[in-house]
DNA sequence: GCCATATTCAACCGAAAGGTTGACGATATG
DNA sequence: CATATCGTCAACCTTTCGGTTGAATATGGC
């Protein structure tokens, strides 16, 4: 079970890797890091905004659990962390296909999803 | 350009729908429309909160195509459209299988020697 | 026609997002 | 030591978000 699931809900997860997602600049970085790990300069290199936006950027991906960063002397390396994405990922199949046979994940999904809403 | 600026038209559409997601109460109504189709009072007994913001938020999944909203009489009927979500979990699903690339780890350290390097 | 019901609209509010700039601490280099 | 580089922090600004309330706009039932 991946880290975050012991001091947040599911759902707080969720709230913070869409968001994450949802900006273009982000996606653009996990884009180029799918290439390779960078270091924070030379991911803000091609973008037109301040390194301090780029900064800001990458911690968000990183409180996500998108990324990680690892500082060697003055630099700071970001590498890509696929473990986040694929759970949202998983949740989003759960809706995509819930056609298909596999009901197991969804109903346990679904049991969560109504439990953690404002219910009654 | 970079490679990852190539898809524009798609890139709007997931900034939407990403963030039409990285809200509870909207990944909470989805889930409800899972089982059935709604109206929109119907969809916002559960909450603790107005009729005026479930309209929002609803009008927030529309936008992001992952619901559509069908007027009968004066009941508006709200249904699940699966086909926005799974569009956004194939582009996280390339993310995920991003240890399938098995980029090898000494092509990595020698691009970031080379750029460690001070020569030029 | 009258009234209740279903839903949205408009105006407003506080908080958060996304950007800027300038100063700063830390580290490498000469 | 002096200086340039890497990255973040703090303060600020504007726009968007998520919520409220009250009025408005259908539509349905009697």
């Amino acid at each position: 079970m991946a880290a975050w699931a012991h001091s947040h809900g599911m759902d707080d997860h969720l709230d913070i890797v869409f968001a994450a997602l949802a900006d273009p600049t982000r996606r653009a970085i996990l884009a180029m890091l799918l290439e390779d790990d960078m270091a924070v300069t030379d991911v803000a290199e091609p973008f037109e905004m301040s390194l301090a936006a780029i900064s800001k950027h990458l911690g968000i991906l990183t409180r996500a659990g998108l990324i990680s960063q690892e500082r060697h002397g003055r630099v700071k390396w970001c590498r890509l962390e696929p473990d986040a994405l694929r759970d949202a990922s998983v949740w989003m199949q759960s809706f995509g296909q819930f056609e298909a046979v596999n009901l197991d994940a969804f109903e346990k999904f679904l049991e969560r999803e109504l439990r953690d809403a404002p219910a009654d």
